[in-house]
DNA sequence: TGGTGACATGTCAAATATGACATAATACCG
DNA sequence: CGGTATTATGTCATATTTGACATGTCACCA
């Protein structure tokens, strides 16, 4: 499987429309693709908002700048878990994590 | 770390109060296995209500019955990806998903 | 120009999750 | 009671995810 070359090609090349629909996607890939770029926005944003660099969040959660990267960039190998947890972290809620993803 | 041993005892054990706020749970820890556990409740939820039998669910995701079972059960072993993905497969709506959360 | 801080990207060994399998339980029915 | 269907639980080899590290890019400023 190259789906990860090809999450990688589609996120640097001209993100043609708005979200993750390009090749052959089946309804629920395209959700779960959009829900983890939904999760990796958030992280960003709450990550700025709380004033701290990766290194500072890496810090948080026991990981590296160099993992929060990815999570940010949406990088095909980091987990949901992760994401979930991290923003966790950040002091978001549930109810908040709910809005973020629908 | 038997943080997995926890909670397999917890979820064996009396579910004194309702949900996984035993021994020394961070309040961000004891959401995430909320939110594990939500996810666990509604996959077997939907999966009955889709008149599929656990062996009838693995096919469809490509996992095995075994598996469905330890997501079912809020098995330690399992992600959130797994589960996100397994619902997903069921016909679940990110909507419905981020209710599910909250 | 160089220096510094923040972020991006590739790689890799170690940790964790996974499907598959065996084998219990449990329930229902003849 | 046996037989059948469904679910539970443990184990294990493989696959994926992880933190760490190196290194690069970019912006800002003295």
């Amino acid at each position: 499987m190259d789906k990860d070359k090809q999450a990688r090609l589609a996120r640097k090349g001209w993100k043609v429309g708005s979200a993750a629909d390009f090749l052959g996607l089946s309804p629920e890939e395209s959700a779960y693709v959009e829900m983890k770029l939904a999760l990796s926005a958030a992280l960003r944003k709450r990550r700025r908002q709380n004033q701290l660099t990766q290194a500072d969040l890496a810090r948080v959660i026991a990981s590296s700048q160099s993992r929060v990267a990815k999570m940010e960039a949406g990088d095909p190998t980091v987990s949901i878990d992760l994401l979930v947890k991290s923003l966790l972290a950040l002091g978001v809620s549930r109810k908040e994590l709910a809005r973020t993803i629908s």
